[in-house]
DNA sequence: CTTGACTCTCCGCTTAGGGGAGGCTATAGG
DNA sequence: CCTATAGCCTCCCCTAAGCGGAGAGTCAAG
């Protein structure tokens, strides 16, 4: 019989864990004293607390111990316990990589000014109008007629909240003129649709999401930042990129004000 | 201004966390209603939760995001956590690949009997003796006599409580007969040489520590189990085994009862 | 005026123990 | 035999980053 203190020398368990085993009833001691509480372990307690170390310094919780000292699930428990390490591997594997991509930018500025961030943009109906504008400044101008054409046709429809209203290229690769794009605006039921203005269930989807600060004319900065980060992360684009409005010049006169979030739909490679 | 809820959409972040990160200065709403304590946020604070947000991914803490934001120690942050990140990845491993040791046993018996686990033997000093015995069962007819002669040279000398005894494997190769070992038993202090009787300090080491019960006819099985173990673990053996002795013919009647603990001191690959 | 959706604060809960306070117990030395 | 010291006990609070819920106040629409 050895009190506490000598049984967690041999055991190189500390008392505190010891009495912690005791209280979730792990592994009990062989004796307690009724009238001082003291705990006294024999030498037989060594194997299952042997045990149970073995399965604490892989990862398994101490209520899935429970469940295996209890003669159940010992193969199921660490199966599961298995494909959780996977993951965590997966997951931390990913973090030094963004962690790095982010320490080797030249200036932390490209970091600080756009951040990328991985998000789940959940599912959502838009109506949308595909068009092809002659040049980057020419979207805001017609925009304004479209939600008026909607809105006629649907006078109760009404707008997500928050707003979320985005461009779509449509255009694989960069083009000064003649761009393809489609307009969407979230809205919360589908309407009646008019004209080349179609309604549509967008699905959800997993972005890399980047915030771009000012004008428009630096957007294609931001765009080469998150196409870098999706290489460099192995990622993998799996539709076109969104271009989301937050302030522009309907609401902020300073340009330096604009803000404009770019939603690239991604897997993990 | 949004409402915590509105903003909470946009953001893709919920409430709680918006909360608690205004409770930890973090990200403090721009305007907050004196009266009804509603918080109220504007696409300014866009960025700066982005930026917390893609902090938060990679693993950083709220602690952490706290210093960069007050500007300092951006890059030494980083760097720590890169270091740490590793070092999560290379314990994922490990933990891996013994849960997958453990499940590839061919009955899970062999994992129950022995559950290897890796423990830290803290430095000792310990008197000892190398001597050459005939056969396996000659040790224990030799041992008492060496206690005695250390206990004549050295009235005062405790042995450590809990006890520590073991026997090194001086010889690398397994042999029949003529078997190279030290006696070592861990005592307070150093003490008088007598004879062959040698004191010295162990330094502290990381070991494989397997249990084994019953007759030492079954011990082999152990060894083999450790050696696997450590080899498919990727550790590395780096000194002779010691068999540290627990239960034995000293204090149990029943083999069966016996208890014996390899210590096998490893570093990892 | 009421209903329902939002929001507030406050409290408890999560893991596996760690730290410490205040008090009792065991043992060795004088 | 007394005391100093080490060991042990229970009880309480603490961790990180929020989540869940209770009870109460707020806001807009019908």
């Amino acid at each position: 019989m050895y009190r506490i203190g000598e049984f967690s020398k041999m055991t190189k368990t500390t008392i505190k864990t010891l009495r912690y085993y005791d209280e979730m009833g792990l592994l009990k001691p062989a004796f307690v004293d009724a009238e001082t509480g003291y705990r006294f372990y024999t030498t037989k307690q060594l194997v299952p607390l042997h045990y149970i170390i073995a399965l604490r310094q892989v990862g398994v919780s101490i209520e899935e111990i429970s469940l295996i000292v209890s003669g159940q699930s010992f193969h199921e428990i660490l199966e599961k316990r298995r494909r959780e390490i996977i993951l965590e591997i997966d997951s931390s594997k990913d973090r030094l990589s963004r962690i790095e991509f982010i320490l080797s930018g030249k200036e932390e500025e490209s970091f600080m000014n756009y951040g990328a961030i991985i998000k789940e943009l959940p599912e959502c109906i838009v109506y949308s109008k595909k068009m092809t504008v002659p040049n980057y400044d020419a979207y805001f101008e017609v925009i304004p007629a479209i939600g008026e054409e909607v809105k006629k046709a649907n006078p109760n429809l009404k707008c997500s909240v928050p707003e979320y209203c985005f461009i779509v290229y449509l255009d694989g690769e960069y083009r000064e003129k003649d761009i393809h794009i489609e307009f969407c605006e979230a809205v919360e039921a589908f309407g009646a649709e008019t004209g080349d203005i179609k309604f549509k269930k967008m699905d959800s989807v997993t972005a890399v999401s980047v915030m771009h600060k000012g004008s428009y004319s630096e957007l294609s900065k931001a765009y080469a930042y998150a196409f870098k980060w999706i290489e460099e992360n192995e990622y993998k684009a799996i539709d076109n990129p969104r271009e989301s409005y937050i302030d522009g010049i309907w609401n902020k006169e300073d340009q330096a004000d604009w803000l404009t979030e770019l939603q690239i739909p991604v897997v993990k490679k």
